[in-house]
DNA sequence: GCACTTGATGCGCGGCACGCAAGTATGTGG
DNA sequence: CCACATACTTGCGTGCCGCGCATCAAGTGC
């Protein structure tokens, strides 16, 4: 998993992916949430020293490229889940494992703040949040020992907290909050097992 | 709000803005889920009757024009939580308003099979859930008398709320499924409210 | 070292979003 | 009934983008 686990060129590809998603992000970052457009193919390349082709070898659209760290994380949700241990409870697991799948590192102010005010990115975030929400339904499934095909709860579950995962996003980003992301992940969550206010 | 509530123009509005996205909803059907990038805005403007420019004054993507009819009905999801008796508990109210707000019509399977199989649409749609959301959230932090600012729960409700109207779907899309979409969303919602598998 | 695989690049085409400036239909006051 | 104001439609031009194709270079296995 780690860099020397792969062959020069897995690395090489790795390493131009990160380097154009990196970009990207910091392009955006700088122009703000409005300038989103001012933020141009040629540039990402360009600081991503790589040509405009190779540039979308990788992404196509700009949206995608900026928005693909988050997605990779996102992705790991449903192993992360599956990293815990087997005996314990499904509401403890989930929030053990999302607490600790967002917490290294604690999350980017800016980056997820660029993200989150900005429609179009929002949306690219949001479609790698659901693409997510297929593994961790199935791990939800076996963990719980339902049938995914016949009962919904895994399904909706994983919906539940990917939604509750956005919506501490966008608390945690909010003026004035002093909480630390995992807090207020942990309260998001517990919201999503428990059908009554907090 | 019917029709004749407005003035002529704002009727042709309707009218031309429902044509285009009519239009392209059926042009992407035909196409099928492999075909979207065949649907060219021409097409979708001619079909509709219309120029090319006008449609991009109501839509700036196909995406968003496939994906308007979708977008308007999610976008009544908190009104029709709003209509519901004051005194109704919040699960029943809930799963009322959303039975209500899609079962009239019940949806269609071939547009929906068609978003939900193309990931661009997918994206779109999801789009258009999520801003959905904002108002769903009010709508039950009114019912339930909690503050939207402090309390998480109604936002992560609204969120779990719109994740299962979308499981339902899928569900509902599947093979070999029969039950109605008021019977499959039911099923979904009650997840919801309930942390265990039904 | 050599043949093969695979990623990087340059070029060109078709398409799209959108600003701008008429042209035209709709609503309003006299 | 008519002129004026409003705002929707359309054509045109511009700049950018996604991507197929052919080529080149770096990496890999024998």
């Amino acid at each position: 998993m780690t860099d020397d686990a792969m062959d020069l060129r897995a690395r090489n590809k790795r390493a131009t992916r990160d380097a154009i998603s990196n970009a990207a992000l910091r392009l955006a970052i700088e122009q703000g949430p409005s300038g989103l457009a001012l933020v141009r193919v040629h540039d990402i390349a360009s600081a991503a020293g790589v040509s405009p082709r190779t540039y979308n070898n990788y992404f196509s659209s700009r949206e995608e490229a900026i928005c693909a760290l988050q997605a990779d994380q996102a992705g790991r949700a449903g192993q992360a889940l599956r990293a815990r241990p087997d005996d314990e409870p499904l509401e403890r697991a989930v929030v053990a494992a999302m607490v600790e799948l967002y917490t290294d590192p604690e999350p980017d102010r800016a980056g997820l703040r660029m993200i989150m005010s900005t429609p179009e990115l929002e949306g690219e975030a949001l479609k790698a949040f659901t693409m997510a929400e297929g593994p961790l339904a199935e791990a939800i499934a076996a963990r719980t020992g339902t049938d995914p095909a016949r009962d919904l709860f895994p399904a909706v579950t994983a919906a539940s907290v990917a939604g509750a995962i956005r919506v501490a996003g966008r608390h945690w980003l909010a003026p004035g909050n002093t909480d630390s992301f995992a807090a207020v992940l942990t309260r998001a969550l517990s919201c999503v097992f428990a059908a009554t206010p907090s």
